[in-house]
This record gives C-alpha cells, sequence and structure tokens, in this order.
DNA sequence: ATACACTGTCGCATAAAACACAACAGTAAA
DNA sequence: TTTACTGTTGTGTTTTATGCGACAGTGTAT
C-alpha cells in the first residue's frame, strides 16, 4: 500500500472534513480514499477521524498526526523541487577536467563565453595532463584527447578532430638537415608527447596507410609547451598537435616537415557518466562545445 | 509504486553502496531494488547513482537528496512511534464529563483510585449537568443517568443501575399526611428531577408494571441537590436517585415514601466514540470503572 | 591466464494491490 | 416525506509488485 498516497488522502480529509471531497479533489472514488484512511487508521492502530455519515471530525490523535506529518510532507516536497530545479534549471555547478595546453588555448574561450550565455552556471575548470577516471564523482566532464577509449561505461562525445604534424626549428634543420624520408627519424633527436608514449616509435600515415617508424627519442613530456618550447630551442623534432604549434609555425619559429607523413589526427573528446537523466546544464555545456568546435578549423591547419 | 518504500531502497542502496546488498537487508530480490530505485529516479527524473557492476555511487544529486530526506523520514516514524505510543501507553489525559451530583459522590473517588493505579494518565474530570455531545470532541468518556439513547453512532457502556425513589421530609409528612396511593401526588407539591422532566407525572412502577402518574410539580432542577435540599425543608415529595438521597434517609432527615410504587432505576452509563482503535488509558478506564461499580449496591438501597 | 563468484539489469509469469462501480444504511435539508 | 448526499462494503477488473531466471560485465583467487 501506498503510505503516502493514504498520506494524502488523509490529508485532504482532515482538511476537507470529508471523504467525497477528498476524492473530488484527488480525482479518485470516495471508496479508494476510504481504504486508505481505514488502512492507514490500521497501521497506525489509531483512529484517525470520528466520523458519522454526515460529518468528520479528526480524533485527538488525528490532529497531532496531521500537525506532524504535514511539515513533514512539505519538507519531502521541497526536496524533490529541489532536486528537480537542480536538474532541470540552468544553474548549478559544472566540474571539468581537461588536458592543460589544449585547456588554455582552445577550452578556456570557450567556457568563459559559455558562462557568459548562462550566467547563473558556475564552472570549475580543472587542467592537468594527468589521467583521471571520469566515472569518479570528481568531475562531471571530462575532456580527453587521444585515441577513443571504447568504455561501455562511459559516454564518449566526439567534439572534433586536431590534426598533428611533424616540425622542426630552421636552426636545428640547418644544422642536421631536412629529413627526406621517415626513415631518417631513427637518426634524428625527436621530441615526444608523453600521454601517446608507447615506446620508440611513431605511428605515421602515408598515402592513408598507417605506418611504424623507428625515431630516436631524446625528450618526452605529458605537456605540450614543453616540447613546443623544445622544439622551438632547435632540440629535435616534434610531433604535436597543430593546435600547439600552429602558432609557431605561423611565425617562423617552427617549420613542418615531411608533410607527406602526417600523423593520424587525434579525437578531442567529452567522456562523462552515462546518466538516464542528465542535468540540462550539462547537456546544454556538451551542446555548447560541439557547436563551438564543430568548425574550429584552425585545429587542422598548421 | 510505493515511494516510500522506493526510498527505502534507495537509502539502504546508498548506504551499503549495492543493490544486492540492500535487497538482503530488506529481504527483497535485487530486481525489485533496482526496480524501485530505477523508478524514483524517472519519477525524480534526476540519476541518483553512478553505477557500474561492480560498485555504486551517489551521484551530487544523489547526495543532496539522500540528505534532504533522511531526516525527513526519520520525522516520520517519530510521528508514527509517537502516536503509537500515545495509543499503547497507559499515558497521556482523559477527558471525562459527568453529571454534577453522581459525580462528585461517586465518581470521583474512583476517578482518584484509578489515578493512583495508572499514575502517569491525566484526567480532566468536568462535572455538569447540561447535555454535552459525547461525539464532539471535547470529551472522551461522557457518564450519563438515565434511559439508554440507542444512538447507533455511540457506544454506550453500562456500568450499574441506581434505583430511585419517593420520600419526603418527617415534617412535611406531618403537615400534608403520608400518601396512602400515588393518586394523592397529584394534590402533593412534587420536586422533579430536571433531566427527566418530560411533563407533569412520574413513570412509577407498581408490581413490575409501568403507571403513569399525575403529579403537582412544584419545583424542578437538574441538580439532585437542589431538590433534595428543598425535601429535606419539607417542600415537597422528591422522585430521586438513591445515591443523592441515600444519606438523607439513613439519618431520617427524609423518608420513603409509596415504597410498593419505586421507578424504574436508572441505567448509569459510559458513552463514547465508536472508534475501532481505542487508546489503551480510554479501554482501561472503562473496564475500571465497570468492576469499580460491579458490586456498587449502594446505590441500589435506599 | 582462467575459473569462479558476484554484480546490476531485464524479460517473464504470477500473486497482490489499487481502483471504479454499484449497492446499502444513514443523515441533513427542502 | 422526499431528496440528495454521505461513509462503508462487496465485486470484478486493471494495474502494480515481486520472485525467478538469464545475461553481460567485473573483481578475486587459483
Amino acid at each position: 500500500m501506498d503510505k503516502l498516497g493514504a498520506m494524502r488522502a488523509f490529508i485532504n480529509v482532515a482538511r476537507q472534513g470529508s471523504f467525497a471531497g477528498a476524492a473530488r479533489q484527488l480525482g479518485l472514488s470516495r471508496s479508494q480514499i476510504n481504504r486508505q484512511v481505514v488502512w492507514l487508521e490500521d497501521s497506525l492502530g489509531v483512529s484517525l477521524f470520528n466520523r458519522t455519515t454526515r460529518k468528520v471530525d479528526l480524533t485527538h490523535a488525528g490532529q497531532a498526526y496531521l500537525a506532524n506529518i504535514l511539515p513533514v510532507l512539505e519538507n519531502l516536497d521541497d526536496a524533490e523541487l529541489q532536486l528537480r530545479d537542480n536538474q532541470q534549471s540552468l544553474s548549478g555547478t559544472i566540474k571539468i577536467n581537461a588536458p592543460m595546453s589544449f585547456g588554455l588555448t582552445h577550452l578556456t574561450p570557450v567556457v568563459l563565453d559559455f558562462m557568459q550565455t548562462y550566467p547563473q552556471i558556475q564552472v570549475q575548470l580543472d587542467l592537468s595532463d594527468e589521467k583521471r577516471d571520469p566515472l569518479s564523482n570528481q568531475f562531471d566532464m571530462t575532456l580527453r584527447i587521444g585515441p577513443p577509449e571504447n568504455n561501455p561505461a562511459l559516454i564518449e562525445h566526439d567534439i572534433t578532430y586536431t590534426s598533428r604534424c611533424l616540425c622542426a626549428a630552421p636552426a636545428f634543420l640547418q644544422r642536421y638537415g631536412t629529413p627526406g624520408s621517415p626513415d631518417e627519424l631513427k637518426e634524428l633527436p625527436c621530441l615526444q608527447y608523453g600521454n601517446l608514449v608507447h615506446g620508440n616509435y611513431w605511428d605515421l600515415l602515408y598515402q592513408n596507410k598507417s605506418q611504424r617508424v623507428r625515431i630516436n627519442g631524446v625528450l618526452s613530456s605529458n605537456n605540450g609547451d614543453v616540447l613546443r618550447q623544445a622544439a622551438i630551442k632547435g632540440m629535435g623534432v616534434a610531433l604535436l598537435p597543430t593546435f600547439i604549434v600552429g602558432e609557431a609555425i605561423a611565425t617562423g619559429q617552427l617549420v613542418p616537415v615531411l608533410q607527406a607523413w602526417q600523423p593520424a589526427p587525434l579525437l578531442v573528446s567529452l567522456l562523462y557518466a552515462p546518466n538516464r537523466h542528465m542535468a540540462m546544464r550539462l547537456s546544454v555545456f556538451v551542446k555548447y562545445i560541439q557547436t563551438a568546435f564543430e568548425n574550429a578549423e584552425f585545429l587542422l591547419q598548421g
């Protein structure tokens, strides 16, 4: 038996002093109201009403019970209302985790725009290149750059792609010579992006076919800016996402090499727990990020 | 769907971090716990748990909801406990209404004994000769002296009988003569008990047959002591319950007359609302009064 | 690495309840 | 007295609750 329903029936009967009135108001039959109240009385072991066929008066016990459960049920409704509001309104906090470089250079401006569009939403933006569990309750959204995880317990919302390129400083190329084929990379000092280090090699695409190329890795870091600085200083050939080295290439600090041998583009995706009921602010955020990066060709161009 | 049940399932799952654990504790199947939680989530439009098949963690929304409903449910349980306790324990207040004379002379000592037997029970004893509705919430118990009401919406618990007698002061009899037959009453000044005044006559029993006898009513009152004082002063023949005039007869202030023509004994009964669940203190009170008056022969004797 | 025990979820069948309707006895007002 | 309404109860039907079994997934111990 639905005790809450019985309580609501009881409250309505008490307020109106009539079973039939409560039945009309609740859209139920008189018998059902009667049965619910009787059940409540039996389960409590207390008579709640003194009823004649024409009058319904609260017992002392009924008065006490009514006075006790009224605020309780109000609190309960408040709790639900609060929850629903937090779920459906465009307010509250979004906790985002993203890698350092991409977060600083590309995510931050979009997030700031987002916050101006939805001023009631607060953002907690955590930038770090450490791998964090997107399923821990620490973050609502985790932005990842890399190959898909194919984790069935995780929603991977693909945002865009970012291409990578091989590049080096002009001074470096003057000193070591510009490589004409990837074979030469195993003789040249190479700078490796840490998150992708699986060994002393790079996987490159040549005419859409993947080929594993041995390299001479001298520096690896989980921070792309470190590698960019190293590359600009002429310390080696770097394989870096264009969003990191794009500006340096545009200003001539770095020069693309082996342009026919480009690494596969990396997936930029938002990871989050697959809740069947996602908070409105989160789905709005995902959509906002999606459209903001939809035509982000700067990511694809050197 | 029983929302309270679903909430309890949710709370148990949250506490144990496991659907199966909650199922074991609640004595239900895993599927039922799952269904209840899913139903709760759907009805709230919010995901309460982040679940993998091996871990169950509260969502932020779930944490908030749990924190909100926990005290609410506790309050609800408290309300029920309080109600049940008030119902089953021998404590609380009993509100009694009784007629003035009988209350003072016979009910009061029994009530005082009752209070010493059950010191946790408080009594509110209202003595008045006005007719009051036993169904109004003003009183739990109404003691009435008189013929049964045969009200189906009322429980009439018969306690005992009290006989009545015709009597007068010796001085009065010296002046007017002792009546030898009831016919003479229509010439003698008579004193009528107010609650029973239905006209200028008395209904008397002669050899177990009721006969209506015309009288000469000169004073009527709803208070028996008034009539007793008047009778002692020699102002007329009184028809009064023996519990009022018994002492005066014993001391010779009044003398019974027409002893072959006695009025029908009056019923002493407790009236109360027919609650299907009577508070323990009330049923105990009824039983106590019942046994206290069970052999109350003083009521039957002049 | 493999087996195993355990998890959350879902489909299915059944027992339990919620519910409306109709009928009944009682009551207040016309 | 009539009339319209009340609270209650029995009856049948629809809805829901519940257990069982199966499935895919996941830690643990061998």
